[in-house]
DNA sequence: TCGCTTGGCTAATGGGATTAGCTAAAAGCT
DNA sequence: AGCTTTTAGCTAATCCCATTAGCCAAGCGA
């Protein structure tokens, strides 16, 4: 029986499914619908990832990984609110653009120090705290900083996924709202 | 065959069920493992709930209605800073005492005006309400400001919940740190 | 007591993940 | 080119889970 090679790899694979997340949800992302997207039988995505959960990990890392590219863009050559602002935008738009890998960064339990997960998490951070930089925060506070900037973001980018849409009030002018709020917080701390 | 009644509830179930999801996680929250600790076969639980996904709504609901208590409870009496940390406080230990039924809150789409969830949730906005009345926020701001605090508190139970144990840096520090930003943010927008 | 409703149960279906084992396609070597 | 080895598809089979159908006793009210 002949069966042509269809070229196969695990970043071809973990692009699809990243692809795929993002168009019917991550939820509804299964081997088997990856592998139809693929034109290939389910079985055959073993050879090159090892199950659902290393697929979900992968789809994670890239997003964080393309997260940090486009905050990193999005922030080069500006300080202060201004930077602030532009991040906080670049973040919203790729979970407006990526709602199915962004999902897949939440909800992970990173497994180990090797993880690529919290790998590409941590090298994540990088740009937040060049947008830091942009105020005067002390060397011992910037840990904190750098988690609620994370924190508060994330908790954004969350509410604009799931359920921003039931409040009747513009959700973009409340974005704005929340980035002066951290402005001036950030500038009262320096 | 003799088939003793064990006297299922609505109600049982879903609390059954969220305590599970405490236990072992809310993703390993499955029908089968909720029938065994009820000590009944799968089946039967159709006879009170019409499956995972309404299990799984009528959980969320309930952590709702539960964080809109503690939140209430723990603001009691307290007004501006104390009242914001109080509350923030509270969502802490909710999250980290109960995991799973808070994981069950997210990741929900609501279905209609008249979705349990939907309602317990608009429900549970009204303890940060009363928080927010302690500064002097203008009406037109105050849906800004119920989001901010709403995303903020979003953001650090996820913070809490994946990635705080892979720094070194006290969380709990941090915590603190984050809610005097907010507490200085709102301040100025007053 | 007699029936009717109800809440258990078993059996069956369908779908998804995953593994075992087969075979042909590539790739490498002489 | 011809031979060998590895690799990447495939089919078949297993297991687990959600859900539905249909049976039958428990308990309640007349």
């Amino acid at each position: 029986m002949s069966v042509p090679r269809s070229g196969l790899q695990t970043d071809t694979i973990t692009a699809a499914g990243a692809a795929l997340a993002d168009e019917i949800g991550f939820t509804e992302l299964t081997m088997g619908r990856l592998a139809e997207r693929l034109g290939v039988r389910t079985p055959s995505l073993y050879k090159h990832i090892a199950g659902q959960d290393d697929l979900n990990r992968r789809i994670a890392a890239l997003a964080h990984t393309e997260i940090a590219d486009a905050i990193g863009t999005a922030t080069q050559g500006r300080a202060g609110r201004d930077a602030l602002a532009a991040a906080a935008h670049a973040l919203r738009d790729f979970v407006l653009t990526h709602p199915g890998r962004y999902a897949a960064t939440l909800g992970l339990t990173p497994i180990g120090p090797g993880d690529p997960v919290a790998i590409a998490a941590s090298r994540g951070l990088g740009p937040f705290e060049a947008v830091l930089r942009g105020y005067d925060i002390s060397p011992e506070t910037m840990t904190h900083a750098l988690r609620a900037l994370r924190s508060l973001f994330h908790g954004f980018a969350d509410l604009q996924a799931t359920g921003g849409f039931q409040w009747s009030t513009d959700v973009g002018e409340s974005f704005e709202w929340l980035i002066d709020l951290i402005d001036q917080g950030l500038r009262q701390a320096a």
